[in-house]
DNA sequence: AGTTGGATGGAATATTTATTTCACCGATGA
DNA sequence: TCATCGGTGAAATAAATATTCCATCCAACT
């Protein structure tokens, strides 16, 4: 028997809604597909009308709405809805009120998460805010033309560059991961023409900075992730990308780091697809 | 006896409100006031919120918000909200205020990034609103009271897994970490008394999934860090955090993750401080 | 200090809205 | 022709939400 086409999971966004919507369109029943096509054509209507004003809408009976709603993958109509409220609110976003709403949690832990979430917010809109975008489509350019990519990130940095490790690798790119727990050095597996991406916090380590030091005297372009002016990897040739992570308390989460990261990775995954 | 100031008709467009409630604004008592100030701050926010939201966004009681509507000469708040729900409806689709954060931006790379950024938000915002808070809070009790903790994740979740390892080192609890690239199968070092960490995203990592097991065949706990209820680490004695990351293109992001795992780590490190 | 009247918070109530249930319909295949 | 089963509509129930009410508070005035 073949599995059911009916995903497990609900939507996280409202072009995801559309887009299931409309695959699916076509196999529905009459009056599914009465609430499918008025969905697709009045999208915008969802976040503010009641169930009864979409059946109307759409004419058809409420239940109809409902069973649309779980078609797709929600639970019921709320659920939906209030996907696209958000939406539309995502638009003039204003989390620590969105928070605050959530703060009398439970427990000590509860709160720590809530913590780490707006410091997560805070993190975000200060990478989009001060990040030096010239610089970024450098590194992107630097990237897009290298051979072999050397990626450093030690410690607290190590999630970064193993993650990029994974995205680059999903893309097939070449990549080197230095620096891995119990792993051998790989330095002298770089290379001219290759590039490398070091990540380093404060305190630095050392080993990134040697690493990156010695891709330099080869003549390899540091594209370089820190987070402050003194950095010592600012100075070879190549760019340097600034991010600053918001802490909570003595910690700090990668957000910020971690999305820089990524969009990096596929923006240079684009740009060789080229 | 000069006319009263209030206005016998209420307003019939959303510009209308704004402006009777900035003429009006201080002559109001305090927590009118709030009203007030809120509703000029985020008119967007009433086309979508019920009076709870908006009482909560503007610190006042339910009632608050009620008299404020009946101040600038609403029936009551649905009458205000229909207002607002229309003038929505009207000014949609609503792509240029989209385009243009993204026009002023340089290039296509760049646009990347924001994408990222946006959809970190989204997932923060996902996750706090959606995470069960008591499961977490159970977790953390049983990460604090385990002997050794093993941290279980692979490929994508790799990174997550060797956060946590990193933040745990520091906080001096004892840790091991499986399924490092490269690195030797540890599974033998899991006892009782011992809890694990597994993290698995769909599609699931047959080696986490087996170390899961492993674990609970022994009698340890597991505490899941998944995405989809279908997650084959659901089930075995212990916790399961659900966590959804939205996506860009075919990537996500680890926004949401990271933030859970931190503050995973960090609220067992502060149980354990006791 | 005592009185008064508006302002306030919180809880009770009314209303709207979502969701479930179930009986019926109509096509499909035996 | 009859049995079966997905699809459908309508009405019952559950849940969320708006609205009202009232006891209490607080500040201004006597």
């Amino acid at each position: 028997m073949p599995e059911t086409e009916k995903p497990a999971r609900p939507p996280v966004t409202a072009d995801e809604v559309r887009e299931r919507t409309s695959e699916i369109a076509r196999t529905l029943p009459k009056r599914l597909r009465q609430c499918a096509d008025y969905v697709l054509k009045h999208p915008e209507r969802i976040a503010v009308s009641t169930v009864a004003d979409l059946a109307a809408g759409a004419d058809v009976q409420p239940s109809a709405v409902m069973r649309f709603c779980r078609v797709i993958g929600f639970s019921g109509f709320s659920e939906m809805q209030k996907l696209f409220r958000d939406d539309y609110a995502d638009r003039w976003p204003d989390y620590p009120t969105r928070l605050e709403r959530l703060r009398d949690r439970d427990g000590q832990a509860a709160q720590l998460l809530l913590d780490f979430v707006g410091a997560g917010h805070k993190s975000l809109n200060l990478l989009a805010e001060t990040l030096d975008f010239a610089a970024f489509e450098r590194a992107v350019a630097l990237l897009g033309a290298a051979e072999t990519i050397h990626l450093v990130g030690l410690r607290r940095s190590f999630p970064v560059s193993s993650y990029l490790s994974y995205v680059f690798d999903k893309m097939r790119i070449p990549t080197v991961l230095h620096g891995a727990p119990g792993g051998l050095s790989s330095e002298s597996a770089i290379r001219p023409g290759d590039v490398a991406v070091v990540v380093t916090m404060a305190p630095y380590s050392d080993e990134a900075v040697q690493i990156a030091r010695l891709a330099a005297s080869l003549g390899v372009p540091v594209v370089g992730i820190t987070d402050g002016t003194d950095s010592p990897i600012v100075g070879p040739p190549g760019e340097t990308l600034w991010v600053r992570e918001v802490d909570v308390g003595a910690f700090r989460a990668l957000s910020a780091t971690l999305s820089l990261a990524t969009a990096l990775a596929v923006a240079v995954g684009a740009e060789r697809a080229r």
